[in-house]
RNA sequence: GCCCGCGUGGUGGAAUGGUAGACACAGGAGACUUAAAAUCUCCAGGCGGAAACGCCGUGCCGGUUCGAGUCCGGCCGCGGGUACCA
């Protein structure tokens, strides 16, 4: 008997693979094309659980799809640019890139052992000036296409540091290294104008069917398409008109007040003019520019004494208030308060005592409104009060639509439809990421460089040992010609957003040495993604933005004709999590440990046998700033990749988040080395040897055909595995002949190759299969093999189980019936009753209703 | 705050609206063994009962249904996103 060795056996496949370079995509028309992708990944510098669960499910459905006869396409690359690479030059010295391609040798070295069945030829790192300086030449095609442009944003300024923080890096308002008090500052920044295109990326998602509803309801909520109307509000002092917009304007009669962002114009323009209105603005500054803080602070209000005319009732005045709560990049920055029927605006108002005015009722009541405010779903009907344009008793839905029409009819105001989508910031104030390739020009302004001059490349002699941008302040790398005029011009200092960097990758992996973006021609054949698989938390913003460049890259001429929407089908995994541990720093902040240097005591979490104790924080997403991570290596090296896999695939379904524990792999190990033990206990048997119950075994393998191949079609991957289980179980006590369990072995290699597949070359090699099972075409489930001649059926008296018959599976529903009503269990429970209804679901159940 | 999920034994989880707890881990008992490891067999939601069996049970409260873990409404808890983390 021979032991089941998997660092041999996987080194020994890996190389077969690899010479016959059988997961080489090339493009063939004989074979349906499949493209599986895994978002990918950012060298980090060491693999984690989240990427071995993420691509071996990536590579299950790839091995599958080879197996079954497609052309596969299961490329994967580096998403090489970003902010930690700067943090660890800071930290510990060295230099972005060097850290960054030294992270990415190590890890390609971890995740080679795991035998994906990646095309390597086709790896690509966005840091590489290959990649970037293609995607200079998609900015520049943007740029000349309009869907690029330059206005001002508000950014998160550390005034010790004197750099721009990302927000992440603001802690509770204060900058993380230096500690000081966050303020917010404008700069010009360079924007994609994702909101031009904000309805079709709204309008296509109902087609993307293959998408989880989630997915799709948060980025339909996340572009927010409202139907409003912008009203202008005529100020009493002559000074013009304030344009509010509001989706309620059914409930203009309840009007108190106007509130307009401390951003606004009518603020900026009473900023200095009253000492008081002045700190409010500035103490609005320091807020975090992030949505959440800005929701969760305080509403706070001043009243500017400016008025402004009610528009339709005339002898009303308005007050106007600058909010801290109204965004200027919503609407129009500017919201007129409805207290009756807005709760946010109704806390307001009670706080500064401004009025409280109904518009309407609901129907028999006429309540006033105390501290809740009165907010009706749109579809129930209320009585409206006083109404401008007659209503009367009506859904607030049709008041809506009335209102705009009357207010459109009489010019008082326009219609109009809304997006909360903003167009995207694509500037970032920092080194490590692809130089936006314009030129700053004394008598041209901003100019493109010219194409032939790309890559625009980073330059290597940097240091970061004082704060901000080295390329601000890098000797000679801003110095170049004007490429309109010749004359000395100064480079773009801003470099792109690393979404950029991803929002396009999947494309140049169907050609990626082209000498453009892309390639027509691969493109055509590969695109679009048929599979993709990565993280719950991409779901809006990587997603989105990828959406809308395969759009702009159609409208550049950079893709063809039917890839606006990239990913056909879209799985979305859970997380791997884990329990965080944490001590703090003399200054009370939070310093955390990896899960390998925690030693548990009988009084706790310690750091090391007796060192300090831990905080143990409750399980959150691996992530390498919260250290809570776990290296798969060690179970690699421990018990084969094979193992590794496995235990991945099997623990949980695969959407849902996973909390890592070190048990469980010992279990997938022993699993494996029974199947190995029983290929070998096959394999030693008399070639013609008899045997019993050659049906059942043959039964049973069909049936885990027809399983294994839902589960892997579904992502069912921890219901296909328990199926595993249990056939093998049924093979090891089978006392068929060899020929019966020979077939049962390898059909059992077949179905576990996607999830172990060194494992199943050994047994399949073992067994004499034809060249390698990698290749083997995929087992199919005989029907007739499915169906049996009885069933067993559970009877319910009163919805409540009582017993159960088995009758033959073709069995009419009469006579199901009567065999249920003829059991002894039943008659007992009925004790005489009469049955009212007896349903029958064939095959199902049986409930008898008395 | 807002948007989106999730919540089932000691644990991970299974279950097209149709027998809740498949499969596995940890645990218990047994076989083999001088012994241990390994391997194999069996038990195992809670309460009551010798057993047959009965009652309860899928975060909480309510509803729809012959029948709800699954659908609907309202809560609670946890997680993800919240536009410069990737």
């Amino acid at each position: 008997m021979t032991r089941y060795t998997p660092a041999e056996i996987e080194a020994r496949w890996q190389a077969a693979w690899a010479r016959d370079e059988i997961f080489k995509a090339v493009r063939s028309a004989d074979k349906p094309k499949y493209y599986v992708l895994e978002m990918f990944p950012y060298p980090s510098g060491r693999i984690h659980m989240g990427h071995v669960r993420n691509y071996t499910m990536g590579d299950v459905i790839a091995r599958y799809k080879l197996a079954t006869g497609h052309n596969v396409l299961h490329p994967m690359g580096w998403d090489a640019f970003g902010m930690p690479a700067e943090n660890a030059a800071m930290a510990i010295g060295g230099h972005p890139k060097d850290w960054t391609y030294g992270n990415i040798e190590d890890m390609r070295d971890q995740m080679k052992p795991l035998g994906l069945s990646i095309d390597w030829s086709r790896e690509f790192a966005t840091c590489d000036p290959e990649y970037y300086g293609q995607q200079q030449a998609l900015f520049l095609d943007f740029l000349e296409a309009g869907l690029v442009y330059r206005k001002n944003a508000q950014v998160n300024w550390d005034p010790v540091d004197m750099t721009v923080l990302a927000n992440e890096q603001v802690i509770d308002g204060k900058g993380w290294r230096s500690g000081a008090e966050v303020e917010r500052r404008e700069l010009t920044q360079w924007f994609f104008k994702i909101s031009d295109m904000a309805g079709e990326l709204k309008d296509a998602l109902e087609g993307l069917e293959n998408w989880p509803a989630k997915v799709r309801l948060m980025q339909e909520n996340w572009i927010g398409e409202s139907r409003g109307i912008e009203i202008p509000f005529e100020r009493t002092d002559g000074g013009g008109t304030i344009l509010c917009y509001s989706t309620r304007p059914d409930t203009m009669r309840g009007a108190s007040f106007i509130a307009v962002s401390p951003d606004h114009p009518v603020s900026k323009a009473l900023e200095g003019s009253n000492p008081e209105l002045t700190a409010f603005i500035e103490d609005c500054r320091k807020m975090d520019t992030t949505e959440a803080a800005m929701e969760k602070a305080e509403k706070k209000g001043i009243d500017t004494g400016l008025r402004v005319k009610h528009p339709v009732y005339e002898s009303v005045e308005l007050p106007v208030w600058i909010g801290n709560f109204v965004l200027m990049d919503y609407g129009t920055g500017a919201v007129f308060g409805c207290p009756a029927h807005d709760q946010r605006d109704l806390d307001f108002a009670r706080k500064y005592d401004l009025p409280v005015r109904n518009a309407f009722y609901m129907p028999g009541g006429e309540t006033e409104v105390g501290t809740e405010a009165l907010v009706p779903a749109k579809t129930e009907k209320v009585v409206y009060i006083d109404h401008f344009a007659g209503l009367g008793e009506t859904t607030s839905q049709d008041g809506i639509d009335a209102t705009i029409d009357y207010f459109e009819a009489n010019d008082l105001g326009k219609g109009q439809t809304k997006y909360r989508l903003r167009d995207w910031g694509l500037s970032r104030q920092r080194y490590w990421g692809c130089p936006i390739p314009v030129v700053h020009c004394d008598d041209c302004g901003v100019v493109p460089e010219k194409k032939e001059n790309l890559p625009i490349e980073l330059p290597y002699d940097v240091s970061f040992d004082v704060p901000g941008n080295p390329l601000d302040r890098h000797p000679t790398w801003r110095d170049t010609a004007c490429p309109t005029c010749g004359k000395p011009a100064k480079r773009e200092t801003d470099t792109m957003d690393t979404f950029v960097d991803s929002s396009w990758y999947f494309a140049r992996f169907t050609a990626p040495d082209a000498e453009t973006p892309t390639s027509m021609e691969d493109a055509a054949y590969w695109m679009n993604v048929d599979q993709y698989i990565g993280g719950i938390e991409h779901a809006i913003l990587h997603l989105l933005y990828s959406r809308f460049f395969a759009r702009a890259m159609r409208i550049t001429g950079h893709l063809p004709q039917g890839t606006e929407e990239p990913f056909d089908a879209l799985f979305t995994q859970g997380m791997v999590t884990h329990e965080i541990y944490m001590t703090r720093d003399e200054r009370g902040r939070p310093v955390y440990h990896l899960p390998d240097d925690i030693h548990w005591t009988e009084s706790g979490a310690r750091l090391g046998a007796d060192g300090p104790m831990v905080e143990v924080v409750p399980s959150a997403k691996m992530s390498k700033s919260k250290k809570n991570v776990v290296d798969p290596v060690n179970i690699i090296s421990a018990y084969g990749a094979d193992t590794a896999r496995w235990f991945v695939l099997s623990d949980s379904p695969p959407e849902r988040d996973v909390e890592w524990t070190a048990a469980g792999a010992e279990a997938a190990f022993k699993h494996l080395t029974r199947v190995w033990n029983l290929c070998d206990r096959i394999g030693a048997m008399g070639k013609d040897a008899k045997g019993e119950g050659d049906e059942d075994l043959l039964r049973a393998m069909h049936s885990c055909i027809h399983d294994v191949t839902m589960g892997i079609e579904s992502f069912g991957f921890n219901a296909a595995i328990a199926k595993l289980y249990a056939f093998t179980a049924t093979l090891q006590k089978s006392k068929a002949s060899h020929a019966a369990q020979r077939e049962a072995v390898m059909t059992l290699a077949q179905l576990m190759s996607p999830m172990t597949p060194h494992l199943a070359e050994d047994i399949w090699a073992h067994q004499g299969g034809q060249g390698l099972i990698a290749t083997a075409p995929w087992p199919k489930a005989d029907q007739a093999m499915l169906v049996s001649d009885t069933v067993t059926l559970p009877v319910q008296v009163n919805g409540k189980r009582r017993a159960e018959i088995t009758v033959p599976t073709d069995l009419p529903k009469e006579e199901v019936e009567k065999a249920a009503l003829a059991d002894q269990a039943v008659i007992r429970t009925l004790d005489g009753a009469s049955p009212k209804k007896i349903i029958v679901v064939p095959g199902r159940i049986v409930n008898v209703v008395v």
